[in-house]
DNA sequence: TTAATAGTGTCTATAAGACATTATATG
DNA sequence: CATATAATGTCTTATAGACACTATTAA
């Protein structure tokens, strides 16, 4: 075959940032990390989302990347992840013309998740408010944040998405609890447990949850591969 | 303000490409070019989604690329544009590590589309098959195009897309046929009408359209500017 | 008049909304 | 026993599905 010629012209810089959501103390959390003091770097010291550069020869594809980008500052690696969009232009980076392609993950409110010690940057989860955080973030992040909490509010009202906020194990009220805090208002009980349970998206495991009162069945999703779709949303109009 | 640093790593090719559907003779057509003989090309000869590098010199950002691409093979300059993701990897193009930002688009399936003349490229429309099309077509552009086509039959149980393939005036029924031949099965005239007049998706006009049947009403879209979404898909299951 | 498509009406099926009632644990 | 939350049941409401029926034009 013959070879083929390579392209000359200047080219954007490539990113990729990965939108991380949690649940912690009942509120909805997105991973920040804070830039370096370095005054020869864009935004020092301001807030980001979790990204970087394409690294062309360590990199396989975009979804590498993404991954990479999770696993350097978390120890989740199988979350729920899903492409969001792409920002481009030539002034959203003082660098010059850049792009991102941005993903956007959902991981469980379990224990453990944050690296920690070592020369790491700081990493912190910070609480969303309304659309979006009290900082000021670097680059468009304020906006690709947005966007995000768009996408994922939405996506709530018909896909079993808050499921990957939990633990393995959790009950009905737990799921629709994690429903109600994404989206801000209560759903019906009796709606919420018929719609689950007929939609095949959880299946029973072993044991119960105690407390002070009747004890609730323990869950957990049945394939965890694909989010359910529901063919409604919950509140019309 | 200080200068920031200049990155000086390799950086990966950046594409846009725009998947651009129309109806055209009630099937459902997607428009391609046809990349030239030079064997130092990739993909000599083969039909390709219409798309090119970004120019950082031309282009503001991603948007004005999708707009600039489309507007060189067709005359239309308002079409419905949405993101539909990126694919990006070492492989997919042998000149070296690429990422194309993929756009879809809806045009009206009015005549006088297409930019027709001069030293122009091979361009044409393309009948979607099932997944697809006849031809073998260059870089991922199968998978892509595959993806686009999933993206648009999922949105169309639940939201007025399209109505961006039909003309400006349009009667009920052609939006129902439209839908019809994207979605492959029919749909229930009677639930149709309820749920298109319901949700204030259209707007009659002044005429009916004329045939040796009782004259149907025009209609046109209310608010161009945002699809409208349904709180329940069609077919269940 | 007939043919053809537009448009309406009636009844059923499904799932969500509202809200009451029963169940079962701890203390 | 009281209390708390789990789980179920009943009735209503909204909208899609099936399908029959009526309306209005051209030829």
């Amino acid at each position: 075959m013959t070879k083929t010629k390579q392209p000359t012209f200047p080219r954007p810089l490539s990113l990729v940032d990965v939108v991380i959501f949690t649940v912690i103390n009942q509120a909805l959390h997105v991973l920040l990390v804070k830039r370096n003091k370095d005054e020869h770097e864009p935004f020092p010291e301001h807030w980001a989302l979790v990204g970087g550069f394409v690294d062309v020869d360590q990199d396989d594809d975009l979804l590498s990347v993404a991954l990479r980008k999770l696993k350097e500052k978390t120890n989740v690696s199988s979350p729920y992840l899903e492409q969001l969009g792409s920002w481009g232009s030539r002034t959203r980076d003082p660098r010059g013309w850049s792009a991102t392609h941005v993903y956007f993950a959902l991981i469980s409110s379990e224990t453990e998740q944050l690296k920690t010690g070592g020369n790491a940057d700081e990493v912190k989860w910070i609480k969303v408010i309304d659309n979006g955080v009290n900082e000021n973030l670097a680059f468009d992040h304020t906006e690709i944040l947005e966007s995000a909490l768009i996408r994922l509010r939405n996506k709530v009202e018909y896909t079993s998405l808050p499921a990957y906020l939990l633990p393995k194990k959790f009950t009905i009220s737990e799921l629709q609890h994690t429903y109600e805090i994404i989206l801000g208002r209560n759903l019906e009980k009796s709606a919420f447990r018929t719609r689950t349970l007929s939609s095949g998206l959880v299946q029973e495991v072993e044991g119960y949850k105690l407390g002070s009162n009747r004890p609730a069945k323990l869950y957990k999703i049945k394939d965890p591969s694909h989010p359910v779709y529901f063919a409604r949303t919950f509140k019309p109009k």
